[in-house]
DNA sequence: ACCTGAACACCGTTCAAGT
DNA sequence: ACCTGAACACCGTTCAAGT
């Protein structure tokens, strides 16, 4: 029989990175990023804020970091690339990739800045692997990557925005623009 | 004869959005978005940042809104654009549209949040007007202006990041890569 | 090891007051 | 009309202290 931990106002479910993260983003998704702060964070997760700092030494640095990694990281699955049609493997990952930006629209920001280089660079190297294993000569994988990561968030961006049509307030079924565009990226890789 | 106003520690020459603006833009910039504060930009207007408020009673939200316009209504000029080579009016405009973006950094990441629409609006406008007089159909110039316009926002956040080749530390030649990934979007388009 | 409480140097913004 | 000064309710973070 293993020991449970008795529970009680003292000895709660101690605080992890990972819980730390998850009510990070919780909170962003809820309420914005500008309300993300580590005193309501601290709050979310029935702790001074300052307890925070004893699992993020770096602070609300580390915090914005690790919500990025959270989310952007998601590279394409290489396995049976080869076999499978590498152009509609890229299409599920875009997909995918467009769905995960737009439920975490908050976090878009913080993709667009200097921090934490790694976590989109783990994400192109995959789709440059995709492209590799397909055939394709490395030069144009490692420019189709780029462009199609790109055109991604790019065009997450522009729904975030809700980008009107030309001034007139004609809506815009984005989901088809998106797969227009994808097919005119992808499309014009060989 | 112009009556002259007097000039002295009381009365300077006023304070006017524009003015505001770009001294905000430098301080951006210079520093970076995270320095840019209400008090700091009093300082740089040698003003208490309470004066910035008689201008932009909004405050800061009114403040930021500006320097995604100034920075995002670059549109692209249409003037003879049926005559001249479309492809090569947009190639164009995607590289200074991209410099600009580089320029201001600092920017992009307000660039990719819900604030002031429009100034994206124009821009992908002038993009499809473009397209259109140079005889693409609706349809799909709207699809193209707004690939286009996605792709130069996410690359140069690609490029700001300075996304590393897959892991390696091989560093990237952005300018060949930004060119080669437009021949690729802009190619596509017929 | 893990968390708290008080404190410090900042923020954005309001509001009444000055010229 | 245009700007200032004091004040308020917040921030992120430090540091010594508790258990």
């Amino acid at each position: 029989m293993v020991r449970q931990p008795s529970i009680n106002a003292q000895h709660r479910t101690p605080l992890s990175t990972e819980r730390i993260i998850e009510a990070a983003l919780r909170i962003v998704d809820g309420q914005g990023l500008g309300r993300l702060t580590m005193r309501r964070l601290g709050d979310a997760l029935e702790v001074e804020a300052m307890a925070i700092y004893h699992h993020l030494p770096r602070g609300k640095e580390q915090l914005l970091d690790g919500l990025v990694t959270h989310v952007a990281s998601a590279p394409a699955e290489a396995a049976g690339a080869a076999a499978a049609n590498w152009r509609d493997v890229l299409r599920t990952w875009a997909a995918g990739y467009r769905a995960r930006l737009l439920a975490h629209a908050g976090v878009l920001p913080l993709l667009v800045t200097r921090r934490n280089p790694a976590a989109l660079a783990t994400t192109a190297g995959s789709l440059r692997e995709v492209l590799r294993r397909g055939g394709v000569a490395d030069d144009t994988a490692a420019v189709a990557a780029h462009t199609l990561l790109g055109y991604v968030i790019g065009h997450a961006a522009l729904e975030v925005r809700d980008t009107r049509e030309d001034g007139a307030d004609r809506a815009v079924d984005w989901d088809a623009r998106f797969d227009a565009g994808l097919d005119l990226v992808i499309g014009g890789v060989r």
